[in-house]
DNA sequence: TAATTATATAGCCTTTTAGCTATATAGATG
DNA sequence: CATCTATATAGCTAAAAGGCTATATAATTA
Protein backbone atom coordinates (compact mmCIF):
# COMPACT_ATOMS: atom_id res chain seq x y z
CA UNK A 1 0.00 0.00 0.00
CA UNK A 2 1.72 3.23 -1.52
CA UNK A 3 0.79 5.96 0.76
CA UNK A 4 -0.93 7.85 -1.96
CA UNK A 5 -3.31 5.17 -1.94
CA UNK A 6 -4.51 5.92 1.90
CA UNK A 7 -4.22 9.63 1.08
CA UNK A 8 -7.04 8.88 -1.85
CA UNK A 9 -8.97 6.77 0.32
CA UNK A 10 -9.40 8.67 3.54
CA UNK A 11 -9.37 11.98 1.40
CA UNK A 12 -12.46 10.16 -0.51
CA UNK A 13 -14.05 9.78 2.88
CA UNK A 14 -13.67 13.19 4.15
CA UNK A 15 -16.67 14.51 1.95
CA UNK A 16 -20.14 13.56 3.53
CA UNK A 17 -21.68 13.53 0.23
CA UNK A 18 -19.54 10.48 -0.36
CA UNK A 19 -20.03 8.95 2.95
CA UNK A 20 -23.18 9.31 2.16
CA UNK A 21 -23.21 7.57 -1.26
CA UNK A 22 -21.49 4.90 0.32
CA UNK A 23 -23.89 4.54 2.77
CA UNK A 24 -26.82 4.14 -0.30
CA UNK A 25 -24.68 1.89 -2.17
CA UNK A 26 -24.17 -0.51 0.74
CA UNK A 27 -27.86 -1.29 0.09
CA UNK A 28 -26.84 -2.22 -3.02
CA UNK A 29 -25.94 -0.69 -6.53
CA UNK A 30 -27.30 2.22 -7.85
CA UNK A 31 -27.37 4.26 -10.88
CA UNK A 32 -26.06 8.36 -10.94
CA UNK A 33 -29.61 9.65 -10.73
CA UNK A 34 -30.56 7.47 -8.43
CA UNK A 35 -27.57 8.90 -6.34
CA UNK A 36 -28.48 12.58 -7.55
CA UNK A 37 -31.87 12.45 -6.51
CA UNK A 38 -31.74 12.42 -2.61
CA UNK A 39 -28.80 14.43 -2.90
CA UNK A 40 -29.67 18.04 -2.81
CA UNK A 41 -26.56 17.97 -5.76
CA UNK A 42 -26.28 18.80 -9.40
CA UNK A 43 -25.82 15.51 -11.73
CA UNK A 44 -22.25 16.66 -12.42
CA UNK A 45 -21.43 17.35 -9.37
CA UNK A 46 -22.30 13.81 -8.01
CA UNK A 47 -20.67 12.15 -11.11
CA UNK A 48 -17.32 14.34 -10.26
CA UNK A 49 -17.86 12.73 -6.72
CA UNK A 50 -18.27 9.30 -8.12
CA UNK A 51 -15.08 9.65 -9.71
CA UNK A 52 -13.01 10.64 -7.03
CA UNK A 53 -14.63 7.39 -5.15
CA UNK A 54 -13.43 5.82 -8.45
CA UNK A 55 -10.11 7.23 -8.32
CA UNK A 56 -9.82 5.71 -4.89
CA UNK A 57 -11.12 2.27 -5.61
CA UNK A 58 -14.31 2.65 -3.90
CA UNK A 59 -16.23 2.48 -6.27
CA UNK A 60 -16.95 0.32 -9.93
CA UNK A 61 -18.76 1.23 -12.58
CA UNK A 62 -21.02 -1.20 -14.77
CA UNK A 63 -23.00 -0.99 -17.95
CA UNK A 64 -26.85 -1.20 -18.35
CA UNK A 65 -28.51 0.13 -21.35
CA UNK A 66 -27.66 3.41 -20.87
CA UNK A 67 -27.02 3.52 -17.11
CA UNK A 68 -23.91 3.20 -15.68
CA UNK A 69 -24.81 1.35 -12.04
CA UNK A 70 -22.57 1.95 -9.33
CA UNK A 71 -21.50 -0.77 -6.95
CA UNK A 72 -19.94 -0.03 -3.17
CA UNK A 73 -15.76 -1.87 -3.40
CA UNK A 74 -14.64 -3.04 0.09
CA UNK A 75 -11.11 -3.15 -0.51
CA UNK A 76 -10.11 0.52 0.11
CA UNK A 77 -12.16 0.19 3.25
CA UNK A 78 -10.59 -2.75 4.57
CA UNK A 79 -7.24 -1.60 3.48
CA UNK A 80 -8.08 2.00 5.71
CA UNK A 81 -9.17 -0.29 8.67
CA UNK A 82 -6.57 -2.22 8.50
CA UNK A 83 -4.56 1.32 9.07
CA UNK A 84 -6.46 2.29 11.88
CA UNK A 85 -6.37 -0.89 13.52
CA UNK A 86 -2.55 -0.61 14.29
CA UNK A 87 -3.91 1.74 16.64
CA UNK A 88 -6.64 -0.41 18.42
CA UNK A 89 -4.17 -1.07 21.02
CA UNK A 90 -4.42 2.67 22.43
CA UNK A 91 -8.23 2.64 22.60
CA UNK A 92 -8.28 -0.78 23.78
CA UNK A 93 -5.65 -0.51 26.24
CA UNK A 94 -3.64 -2.87 25.73
CA UNK A 95 -0.36 -2.22 23.67
CA UNK A 96 1.03 -5.55 22.58
CA UNK A 97 -0.02 -5.46 19.33
CA UNK A 98 0.79 -2.00 19.18
CA UNK A 99 4.39 -2.64 20.16
CA UNK A 100 4.44 -5.55 17.96
CA UNK A 101 3.51 -3.61 14.87
CA UNK A 102 6.07 -0.40 15.17
CA UNK A 103 8.92 -3.23 16.08
CA UNK A 104 9.07 -4.29 12.77
CA UNK A 105 8.21 -1.13 11.27
CA UNK A 106 11.59 0.12 12.56
CA UNK A 107 13.23 -2.11 9.54
CA UNK B 1 -20.91 11.64 15.44
CA UNK B 2 -21.47 15.06 13.71
CA UNK B 3 -20.67 14.48 9.91
CA UNK B 4 -17.98 17.07 10.39
CA UNK B 5 -16.33 15.39 12.94
CA UNK B 6 -15.66 12.65 10.46
CA UNK B 7 -15.43 15.37 7.63
CA UNK B 8 -12.24 16.69 10.38
CA UNK B 9 -11.06 13.44 11.01
CA UNK B 10 -10.65 11.88 7.45
CA UNK B 11 -9.68 15.14 6.49
CA UNK B 12 -6.79 14.59 8.75
CA UNK B 13 -6.16 10.81 8.39
CA UNK B 14 -5.43 11.89 4.11
CA UNK B 15 -2.09 13.96 4.87
CA UNK B 16 0.71 11.56 4.77
CA UNK B 17 2.65 13.75 6.57
CA UNK B 18 0.15 14.06 9.52
CA UNK B 19 -0.08 9.94 9.71
CA UNK B 20 3.26 10.30 9.97
CA UNK B 21 3.09 12.25 12.91
CA UNK B 22 0.36 10.07 14.44
CA UNK B 23 2.18 6.85 13.32
CA UNK B 24 5.12 8.47 15.63
CA UNK B 25 3.53 9.87 18.70
CA UNK B 26 2.12 6.14 18.74
CA UNK B 27 5.90 5.39 20.29
CA UNK B 28 4.95 8.71 22.98
CA UNK B 29 4.43 11.87 23.26
CA UNK B 30 6.78 14.14 21.36
CA UNK B 31 7.91 18.07 21.35
CA UNK B 32 7.25 20.27 18.08
CA UNK B 33 10.84 19.95 17.12
CA UNK B 34 11.17 16.76 17.30
CA UNK B 35 8.44 15.77 14.78
CA UNK B 36 9.67 18.67 12.58
CA UNK B 37 12.96 16.73 12.70
CA UNK B 38 12.43 14.08 10.30
CA UNK B 39 10.05 15.72 8.47
CA UNK B 40 11.75 17.61 5.58
CA UNK B 41 8.95 20.48 6.40
CA UNK B 42 9.50 23.69 8.16
CA UNK B 43 8.40 24.36 11.75
CA UNK B 44 5.61 26.64 10.84
CA UNK B 45 4.39 24.14 8.60
CA UNK B 46 4.44 21.32 11.35
CA UNK B 47 2.92 23.37 13.80
CA UNK B 48 -0.09 24.17 11.11
CA UNK B 49 -0.37 20.18 10.55
CA UNK B 50 -0.33 19.64 14.52
CA UNK B 51 -3.73 22.17 14.80
CA UNK B 52 -5.45 20.37 11.97
CA UNK B 53 -4.80 16.99 14.30
CA UNK B 54 -5.46 18.99 16.81
CA UNK B 55 -9.17 20.32 15.58
CA UNK B 56 -9.43 16.89 14.87
CA UNK B 57 -9.39 15.89 17.97
CA UNK B 58 -6.39 13.49 17.15
CA UNK B 59 -3.75 14.58 19.18
CA UNK B 60 -3.47 16.87 22.27
CA UNK B 61 -1.09 19.10 23.79
CA UNK B 62 0.85 19.34 26.89
CA UNK B 63 2.89 21.88 28.60
CA UNK B 64 6.94 21.42 29.72
CA UNK B 65 8.82 24.23 30.28
CA UNK B 66 8.46 25.92 26.96
CA UNK B 67 8.01 23.01 25.23
CA UNK B 68 4.15 21.86 24.21
CA UNK B 69 4.57 17.99 23.83
CA UNK B 70 2.02 16.47 21.22
CA UNK B 71 0.47 13.20 22.08
CA UNK B 72 -1.84 10.63 20.34
CA UNK B 73 -5.68 10.48 21.43
CA UNK B 74 -7.09 7.79 20.41
CA UNK B 75 -10.71 8.61 20.47
CA UNK B 76 -11.07 9.43 16.56
CA UNK B 77 -9.51 6.86 15.20
CA UNK B 78 -11.55 4.89 17.03
CA UNK B 79 -14.68 6.89 15.38
CA UNK B 80 -13.21 6.45 12.53
CA UNK B 81 -12.58 2.59 12.87
CA UNK B 82 -16.33 1.93 13.51
CA UNK B 83 -17.50 4.13 11.26
CA UNK B 84 -15.56 1.76 8.69
CA UNK B 85 -16.50 -1.36 10.62
CA UNK B 86 -20.39 -0.44 9.65
CA UNK B 87 -19.05 -1.92 6.27
CA UNK B 88 -16.96 -4.42 7.63
CA UNK B 89 -19.31 -6.86 6.15
CA UNK B 90 -18.57 -6.67 2.63
CA UNK B 91 -15.33 -7.90 2.88
CA UNK B 92 -16.27 -10.30 5.21
CA UNK B 93 -19.04 -11.62 3.03
CA UNK B 94 -21.24 -12.07 6.05
CA UNK B 95 -24.37 -9.13 5.28
CA UNK B 96 -25.98 -9.82 8.54
CA UNK B 97 -24.40 -7.23 10.54
CA UNK B 98 -24.20 -4.63 7.81
CA UNK B 99 -28.36 -5.30 7.09
CA UNK B 100 -28.96 -4.95 10.67
CA UNK B 101 -27.27 -1.34 10.78
CA UNK B 102 -29.07 -0.87 7.89
CA UNK B 103 -32.53 -1.45 8.90
CA UNK B 104 -31.62 0.68 12.25
CA UNK B 105 -30.30 3.66 10.08
CA UNK B 106 -33.56 3.79 8.20
CA UNK B 107 -35.59 5.54 10.96
C1' DT C 1 -32.72 8.64 -38.37
C1' DA C 2 -34.59 11.86 -34.89
C1' DA C 3 -35.60 12.45 -30.34
C1' DT C 4 -35.09 11.14 -25.55
C1' DT C 5 -32.68 9.58 -21.52
C1' DA C 6 -28.53 8.82 -18.77
C1' DT C 7 -24.17 10.17 -17.93
C1' DA C 8 -19.69 12.54 -18.75
C1' DT C 9 -16.82 16.47 -19.71
C1' DA C 10 -15.40 21.37 -20.11
C1' DG C 11 -14.86 25.48 -18.13
C1' DC C 12 -15.80 28.90 -14.50
C1' DC C 13 -15.75 30.60 -9.62
C1' DT C 14 -14.81 30.57 -4.75
C1' DT C 15 -12.87 28.42 -0.85
C1' DT C 16 -9.52 25.51 1.19
C1' DT C 17 -5.05 23.41 1.53
C1' DA C 18 -0.25 23.01 2.00
C1' DG C 19 3.85 24.97 1.64
C1' DC C 20 6.87 29.03 2.51
C1' DT C 21 9.18 33.41 5.05
C1' DA C 22 9.02 36.72 8.54
C1' DT C 23 7.77 37.79 13.00
C1' DA C 24 5.62 37.49 17.59
C1' DT C 25 5.21 35.31 22.07
C1' DA C 26 6.31 32.32 26.21
C1' DG C 27 9.26 30.40 29.15
C1' DA C 28 14.20 29.40 30.71
C1' DT C 29 18.59 31.02 31.78
C1' DG C 30 22.98 33.96 31.83
C1' DC D 1 16.68 42.25 32.49
C1' DA D 2 18.71 40.37 28.15
C1' DT D 3 18.94 36.66 25.48
C1' DC D 4 18.11 32.22 23.82
C1' DT D 5 15.01 28.34 22.70
C1' DA D 6 10.53 26.47 21.50
C1' DT D 7 6.47 27.28 19.39
C1' DA D 8 2.68 30.07 17.34
C1' DT D 9 0.78 33.40 14.18
C1' DA D 10 0.44 36.43 10.04
C1' DG D 11 0.41 36.76 5.50
C1' DC D 12 1.77 35.19 0.84
C1' DT D 13 1.29 31.88 -3.20
C1' DA D 14 0.05 27.94 -5.98
C1' DA D 15 -2.69 24.20 -6.46
C1' DA D 16 -6.77 21.43 -5.40
C1' DA D 17 -11.61 20.90 -4.03
C1' DG D 18 -16.33 21.39 -4.59
C1' DG D 19 -20.06 23.64 -6.46
C1' DC D 20 -22.35 25.38 -10.73
C1' DT D 21 -24.00 25.86 -16.01
C1' DA D 22 -23.54 24.52 -20.60
C1' DT D 23 -22.58 21.01 -23.65
C1' DA D 24 -21.04 16.55 -25.48
C1' DT D 25 -21.57 11.60 -25.89
C1' DA D 26 -23.81 6.91 -25.64
C1' DA D 27 -27.49 4.00 -25.73
C1' DT D 28 -32.67 3.45 -26.37
C1' DT D 29 -36.78 4.19 -28.66
C1' DA D 30 -40.31 6.40 -31.80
Amino acid sequence: MQPAELDRIFSALADPTRRAILHRLARGEATVNALVAPSGLRQPTVSKHLKILEEAGLVSRGRAAQTRPVRLEPAPLKAAAQWLGDYEAFWNASYDRLEAYLKGEEA
